[in-house]
RNA sequence: AGCGGGGUAGGCCAGCCUGGUAGGCCGCGGGGCUCAUAACCCCGAGGUCCCCGGUUCAAAUCCGGGCCCCGCUACCA
């Protein structure tokens, strides 16, 4: 048994995150700590709303009301969509608490008396009009390479050349279109510079990163890690402990990655103890954390180089697992082109399970993924339903209406029953050993290989023939392939939790599933439970239908000025 | 531009690290079974493994070059 602390990415709440958001941090994070938890560990899964930065402050300014109120508001909502989603966080917090503020603070403190911070002078576009310092993402003018007119501070969507904002000609400020004047402004910088061999060693030495989060950091780190101001000139955010720094706040990536720290504080406040440095100060503690790979970066490099920072001895993360992006019917999921699914839209149309279990099987860790409709149908009823949920319910009902109702003895059980028991457990070992190198659609996928590799077994046997003439043998049959639903239970817990913990109850199973009992042979004699289908099938007509009725709704919702009101609950 | 990932049957994907008759699922054609949710199982058709060159007895796999797709590039969070 070991401890863990498993992170995933920190939703930025300005809006709803949809499905590929979902499947790259929190979902998978889920996914795994459910895993760890049947395996027996101690596990601490965190994470909370990212709440301050520009972004929300602007569109909180733009609906007139205040950022605090905003942010508060939405995670209400999103954390109520994760508790549906079925998400089993320990805690899932927000960075505008208390303990997360008090505790960034005192942080960048130690960072700062530590000799890593020094200040520098910028000069920064300003909109007198919102009074508002505008981050490059929020001044546009024309493209200095193409003449494209709507470019953005930090790209040109036209021609793709990324730019700094200086270059851009007869710029604009973003939200309100008048011209916004240069101010110089002081920052305080984290000397990212000094940290880099410390990193690079990190990095280096790091048995567990995946290539992916891997080859971007050292990519990074061979071009020289360059400092990066920590202070921002918002007023929506946590405001700079450094000396003379009034009126500045934290940037938020800067404090929102601290919060798998003050998570776990908080997570031990009102278990009355100082129990998170039992997690975070023990070098023997695995902290994984989930993202998607635009969020590589500051999880590989930034987070390790403040901990080394701060002096304080905080337990380096073991990995930062990544995945590639989920693309929705072939393109990137968009919000403004109300293009893709939203978390709180998926519930509208399927059940949380169907979803999770769609997400993991497609989920993208090699490369991008697609989401199409067909191929989510495709899953539901001929993997999920048909090859899973089929099985299950040809051996509990044929033990319901043929033994008598309880698991058989094992019979006299022939070389091909033995051969059908190695192969599933080899198969179980393949999930565990996928779900250990957090390879979690490999896992599900070697999961499903169980339940077809029984359908198999049963077509093959004919335990139908058997009982007729050969008791014995067909009980021997039935015993193994009641032994394989133990091992698809367990396999499928950590992705469909509702669905594992029913068929559990139906094959009569009292206490907790457990990974490891699943090894074991099972008990003659358990009396099963109330057998019904585990899954149903989606028709292609059922989904359009759905989808019609969530247009409406969409529609019905973009009326509303308030996002919080437009979520669909 | 730099960096990363990818290009394998009509679709989706595994195999590539550790060369050796090209695999799985869906779809299609045929058959079987009746325990089961019109489910399940078997057989079959279908491939220049992006292109060119090299190494090798042997290349989807290793090396070099090229083409195409996707993403990232640190002020989007």
């Amino acid at each position: 048994m070991a401890k863990y602390i498993v992170g995933s990415a920190w939703p930025y709440v300005q809006t709803v995150p949809h499905l590929g958001n979902m499947i790259g941090s929190v979902l998978s994070a889920d996914v795994y700590a459910r895993y760890l938890r049947l395996r027996g560990h101690e596990v601490i899964f965190v994470s909370g709303s990212d709440m301050h930065g520009t972004p929300l402050e602007v569109e909180a300014m733009k609906l007139g009301v205040d950022p605090a109120t905003y942010a508060a508001k939405m995670h209400e909502i999103v954390a109520e969509l994760f508790r549906r989603w079925n998400i089993s966080f320990d805690i899932y917090t927000h960075t505008h608490s208390e303990t997360h503020i008090k505790f960034v603070q005192e942080f960048f403190m130690k960072v700062y008396n530590n000799g890593y911070i020094f200040t520098r002078e910028d000069e920064v576009p300003y909109c007198p009009r919102d009074n508002i310092y505008l981050p490059d993402r929020f001044i546009e003018g024309k493209c200095p390479y193409c003449g494209y007119q709507r470019a953005r501070g930090d790209q040109c969507e036209s021609c793709g050349m990324l730019l700094d904002p200086k270059q851009l000609v007869d710029t604009r400020c973003a939200i309100c279109g008048s011209r916004p004047e240069w101010r110089v402004t002081k920052h305080w910088y984290l000397d990212l510079k000094r940290l880099e061999d410390g990193v690079r060693a990190y990095v280096e030495r790091n048995p567990y990163l995946q290539p992916n989060a891997r080859e971007m950091s050292l990519a990074m780190l061979k071009e020289g890690l360059k400092p990066r101001a920590v202070t921002r000139d918002n007023k929506w955010g946590i405001p700079a402990p450094f000396p003379g720094a009034g009126g500045k706040t934290i940037y938020v990536w800067f404090e929102a990655v601290l919060g798998y720290i003050s998570a776990v504080i908080e997570y031990f406040k009102s278990r009355g103890q100082e129990g998170w440095r039992r997690f975070w100060k023990d070098p023997e503690t695995r902290i994984i954390f989930f993202v998607g790979k635009d969020n590589v970066p500051f999880h590989v490099i930034i987070l390790p180089a403040l901990l080394m920072a701060s002096g304080e001895g905080y337990t380096l993360p073991a990995t930062t697992a990544s995945t590639e992006y989920l693309l929705y019917e072939g393109d990137k999921f968009s919000k403004s082109r109300r293009w893709g699914v939203w978390i709180d839209e998926a519930l509208q149309i399927m059940p949380a399970d169907y979803w999770r279990f769609i997400l993991v099987y497609i989920r993208p860790e090699n490369r991008d993924a697609n989401f199409t409709w067909s191929t989510a149908l495709e899953i539901v009823n001929k993997v999920m339903n048909d090859d899973v949920g089929n099985y299950v319910n040809r051996v509990l009902s044929f033990i319901k209406s043929k033994m008598g109702g309880t698991v058989p003895p094992p019979g006299k059980p022939s070389e091909e029953d033995g051969k059908f028991i190695n192969k599933v457990t080899e198969l179980f070992r393949k999930a565990e050993r996928h779900y250990d190198a957090i390879e979690l659609k490999e896992a599900l996928h070697a999961v499903v290989e169980i339940a077809r590799e029984g359908n198999r077994y049963l077509n093959a046997r004919a335990p139908w023939e058997l009982v007729r003439g050969d008791r014995e043998a067909a009980c021997a049959v039935m015993y193994n392939a009641y032994w394989s639903l133990k091992m698809l239970a367990a396999g499928l817990a950590p992705v469909v939790p509702e669905s594992a913990q029913r068929l559990w109850r139906m094959m009569g199973g009292t206490a907790g599933l457990s990974w490891e009992d699943a090894y074991r042979p099972p008990e003659p004699g358990t009396p099963l439970g109330e057998v019904r289908p585990l899954f149903r099938k989606v028709s292609e007509a059922e989904i359009r239908a759905l989808l019609q009725r969530l247009e409406e709704l969409r529609g019905q919702r973009a009326a509303k000025s308030h996002p919080w009101e437009q979520v669909i609950l």
